[in-house]
DNA sequence: AATATCTGCAACCGCGGGCGG
DNA sequence: GCCGCCCGCGGTTGCAGATAT
């Protein structure tokens, strides 16, 4: 326990002294606050500690209320921004699929740029993480196939069902099939009726709606995207002074793919990666073998969040 | 090796809708 | 109906890291 609480002390600290995220930095003009102490830029780990522990408590929502009993010297918006577009449990990061691809390029040609609206068909992924994922990969991949849509006798449908994508004619048997049914100034509403009587891909998307596993408040998803930032920090930690174990696995599977990979860590200063991070299991092993066995399972997360035992 | 340019994305801003007083 | 507050949305910014020169 008391290696537990080293642990979280020291991760204060090191989060407050040489924080694994960048320095806070200037962004934009100041209005959502204005008022002198509030502070901007990158949210630090100690920080999402706090905010995902007060949220786990008392919910999502009354973002008013959260600065002020949290203490955090943020907004509101800030908070909630925070907690929507990164903490929130069952958020999936990295990579999109081809699948995931194939949606927004159908939805956003159906729905316009109403990224939220596009976000219910994929409930791991954010508006935002959608929204820049349009913006910076998939408009310029539709640029390459822009050609046929001088074509004004042809269906925005029909040109993007053209779009030599990879591995997804699917998308032009599916989507396409689904958006024929309908006329030109489909919405939302529409695309969900259709689904809901079909077998396609929509459908699937739309039974994954229906039964939202993500959306109920799961902390252990929410500890997943928690002990990404520990870990990184101890990671960090472990190549400075050794303490840590170097190799943990778990049913064979190595939780490092490499020695180098798990002493790497972050200089201070270097900005995070989210994708490649183990998950919280290296923190419970640890405390594990630091406490004699006293310290596992949920007694890790008490640990660590001491708010919510 | 040094510098310039590009890319990805977290976080910001302003606007507008919903709601209660 | 008006006002203020809260929240969500879409567009934009600016930095770090990657890549090109």
């Amino acid at each position: 326990m008391l290696a537990a609480l080293f642990l979280f002390n020291t991760f204060r600290q090191v989060s407050v002294s040489h924080p694994p995220y960048p320095m806070q930095r200037k962004m934009g003009r100041h209005p959502c606050s204005d008022k002198e102490g509030i502070k901007k830029g990158p949210w630090t780990p100690e920080e999402d500690i706090i905010l995902v522990s007060y949220i786990q408590e008392h919910g999502p929502g009354n973002w008013r209320a959260v600065p002020t009993n949290t203490g955090l010297l943020r907004c509101s918006k800030s908070c909630r921004l925070r907690w929507t577009n990164y903490l929130r449990p069952g958020i999936k990061r990295g990579n999109f699929t081809p699948h995931e691809e194939g949606m927004i390029i159908h939805l956003q040609a159906l729905l316009g740029n109403k990224w939220a609206a596009i976000a219910t068909y994929l409930p791991q992924r954010t508006d935002n993480d959608i929204k820049n994922y349009w913006n910076t990969h998939l408009k310029k991949k539709l640029k390459k196939f822009q050609s046929p849509l001088d074509n004004p006798q042809m269906p925005v449908s029909d040109h993007i069902s053209t779009v030599p994508y990879n591995n997804h004619q699917f998308m032009s048997k599916t989507y396409t099939t689904h958006h024929h049914e309908q006329n030109s100034t489909n919405d939302e509403i529409n695309i969900k009726n259709q689904s809901s009587s079909s077998s396609g891909l929509f459908s699937r998307q739309l039974s994954h709606e229906q039964n939202p596993s993500s959306s109920s408040s799961s902390y252990a998803s929410s500890a997943e995207n928690i002990s990404r930032l520990l870990e990184t920090w101890m990671k960090s930690s472990n190549r400075e002074n050794g303490e840590f174990p170097t190799e943990f696995s778990e049913n064979g599977i190595s939780r490092f793919s490499t020695d180098q990979e798990l002493k790497g860590g972050f200089e201070h200063g270097e900005r995070m990666k989210m994708d490649s991070i183990p998950p919280l299991l290296f923190l419970e092993k640890w405390l594990m073998d630091e406490s004699g066995g006293q310290v596992e399972g949920d007694s890790c997360m008490n640990v660590v969040f001491p708010s919510l035992s």
